[in-house]
DNA sequence: AGCTTATATGCAACTATTTGCATATGAACA
DNA sequence: TGTTCATATGCAAATAGTTGCATATAAGCT
């Protein structure tokens, strides 16, 4: 399960509340793995019963008190041991490509309005994405452990948002042709 | 939820049992939605009691009795409406991603194996898939309606699979680069 | 005679994820 | 003064998906 290790991950280097991680999962870590604040916070009671992270609180007056976690010595152990063991293809389910997939049976007007939207949406995403990498990585050939990974998972959501542009494009395009004539 | 869309989809035109659908997931349809046959057998249940399909008892012999179902008119509207209501993009859940996000916490050696492993796996589907397109769809520009739609969606499986194929392949080359300094 | 493969269906238990709700405070805004 | 936003944590219920097991027959292999 990714998600123990995308937190165990982000947790590493720096110790983070439910509510800093959810953060985090919202901007650059979601765009790889998604996940709700409810899920972040069962998730760290869960690692802390498997002493993979260790929880302190942090109290304050103004606001509820903060729970900070840092990653243990098993949870890097467990980190390493789950990079070793064979990593499965993310199973694909998207929508788009079921709706797609069952033009003739829904309206083509309904399909191109669903890819022009999932088009809008992609580039939005990759404007985001292409801010962020010109921001942290502005010299990618100087870099090397920690970054040099990050700057390539970035390469692959870029690489993802892209994928959705040109294919929506191809989509929109052939409707086009096709409905010409 | 595009399980029963995706069964919906698959079932218009023909009837179709469990385990024919099954077999389905595990090929073409499989490239866009995965689904095991235990999930199958149980969302079709649902969809029975829901009546969006009809079933009916097929007695054989040999082997046990099918149950093929079929499509009803509240099936086809369903589809019609779960398609014009707006999508949302697949969530990305790809271990490797994170993995990747984990260089520096994780040997590279760990890192590149897994790299090198799913180059492989993509690049096997992606034979698949344009063996498919070849088969299926040797004129492209002839098409319409119902193929029309499955050929787009194929087109959207095979560049999913050139993404991974160019995204492993341009890791492996910054991961040498680095290395060899 | 025993093993595997293909056909065909499904339950049960578990894990993962989503959706809706609940609570509490301070600051900024209208 | 009421509303919304940001901070901060979480429970409960429902849905979705995985994993393991169970059953039954016939054909082909060893």
């Amino acid at each position: 399960m990714a998600l123990a290790h995308a937190i165990l991950t982000a947790l590493t280097g720096e110790e983070l509340s439910g509510y800093d991680l959810a953060k985090r999962f919202d901007a650059s870590l979601g765009h790889f793995w998604k996940a709700s604040h409810q899920q972040i916070y069962k998730e760290l009671s869960k690692l802390e019963q498997r002493a993979l992270v260790d929880a302190r609180v942090i109290e304050q007056q103004a606001r509820p008190d903060r729970i900070v976690y840092s990653v243990t010595e098993a949870g890097r152990a467990n980190l390493r041991d789950w990079a070793a063991a064979p990593a499965k293809p993310a199973p694909v389910k998207e929508d788009l490509l079921v709706m797609c997939h069952a033009l003739g049976l829904i309206p083509a007007a309904t399909l191109r309005a669903q890819l022009m939207k999932r088009n809008a949406q992609a580039r939005e995403r990759l404007e985001t994405l292409e801010r962020l990498e010109a921001k942290l990585f502005p010299d990618p050939s100087a870099l090397k452990g920690r970054a040099l990974g990050q700057y390539l998972s970035l390469r692959g959501g870029l690489r993802y948002e892209r994928l959705w542009i040109e294919w929506t494009e191809e989509c929109s395009a052939t409707l086009d042709a096709r409905g010409k004539r």
